[in-house]
DNA sequence: CGTTACCCCTGGAGGC
DNA sequence: TGCCTCCAGGGGTAAC
């Protein structure tokens, strides 16, 4: 469900109900997420305050204070996950994992498939979390630029597609933004990523990050009182041109949109744009 | 080192 | 109605 802009979203619902608030309280139902979370959470959780709500490729961090003790609680969405803030007498559904309890409102931790994770970070340097430390460059960042891409894809001589979906070497590209960036680009999902030239890594960039900021935009601007992940029917999805589109004209040619698999995940491309 | 296959998990859609 | 298969926006690990 959730990529970059997604997560960005989640975001920017969160940071202003969040900042400055304090945990009153934290409920686990199930553990057993990505990574199992320990008994102590909520002990650990309770009375922290939440100085900052910031993100780092698709991982969300609350940095906390509780005295003279700092830490960062660090949530990733998965495929499925999802928060929203409840009523505090809300009874939790079949897949309400973690309760975060406010003073007047519950946010509420979802996530059917359990790929998401929640985690404790103890200490005022979260990027320091091996979940973190590994992760690339910011594609919205000054950091992400056409030389550097194509000087890291130098050695790379697979398909470009899955190499945009790497976060170790840049973060925060799902399997929709990969799909739409290339469409964006003009370049083939298939094509050897050390064999895009300069010039249309010069492309690529600005498509990625336009991709990026268009659906920031487009989610940013219907948030409310909740935080919305559901990208399924909601106004992320509306402007694809290709992904979840086989088999239907490109907007461009009007040729017919082509549905591949590329290291097990599905790639939508109009063969005719996209060289 | 780069690349791919498989696995984690549940639910929805579609075929029979 | 049930059962089966496949698919889903993520990412970690093992193996080639």
């Amino acid at each position: 469900m959730p990529e970059l802009p997604e997560v960005e979203v989640c975001r920017l619902g969160l940071e202003p109900e969040l900042l400055g608030a304090e945990i009153r309280a934290a409920t686990v139902r199930q553990p057993r997420l990505r990574h199992e979370l320990p008994a102590s959470l909520p002990a650990t959780l309770a009375g922290q305050q939440i100085v900052a709500v910031r993100r780092r490729g698709k991982y969300l961090l609350l940095d906390c204070q509780r005295g003279k003790e700092v830490g960062s609680l660090i949530i990733h969405l998965g495929m499925s996950g999802n928060l929203r803030f409840v009523p505090l007498d809300q009874a939790p559904g079949k897949h309400d994992h973690v309760d975060l309890v406010f003073a007047g409102q519950i946010l509420r931790f979802a996530d059917p498939r359990r790929f998401g994770a929640v985690v404790w970070y103890a200490g005022a340097q979260v990027e320091r979390h091996p979940l973190l430390a590994v992760l690339g460059v910011e594609p919205l960042s000054d950091d992400f630029t056409a030389d550097w891409l194509a000087a890291a894809n130098a050695r790379r001589s697979g398909p470009i597609k899955p190499v945009l979906m790497d976060g170790h070497l840049v973060v925060g590209i799902g399997n929709i933004y990969a799909s739409e960036s290339l469409f964006r680009a003009g370049i083939s999902p298939l094509r050897a990523a050390n064999r895009i030239s300069r010039q249309r890594y010069e492309l690529l960039v600005p498509a990625i990050r336009q991709t990026l900021a268009d659906a920031i935009a487009a989610g940013g601007s219907s948030i409310r009182d909740y935080v919305h992940s559901d990208g399924g029917a909601g106004c992320f999805q509306i402007q694809a041109g290709v992904y979840d589109r086989a088999g239907q004209p490109c907007l461009r040619c009007g040729g017919p949109i082509r549905q591949i698999r590329q290291a097990g995940r599905s790639t939508y491309y109009c063969p005719a744009c996209q060289r």
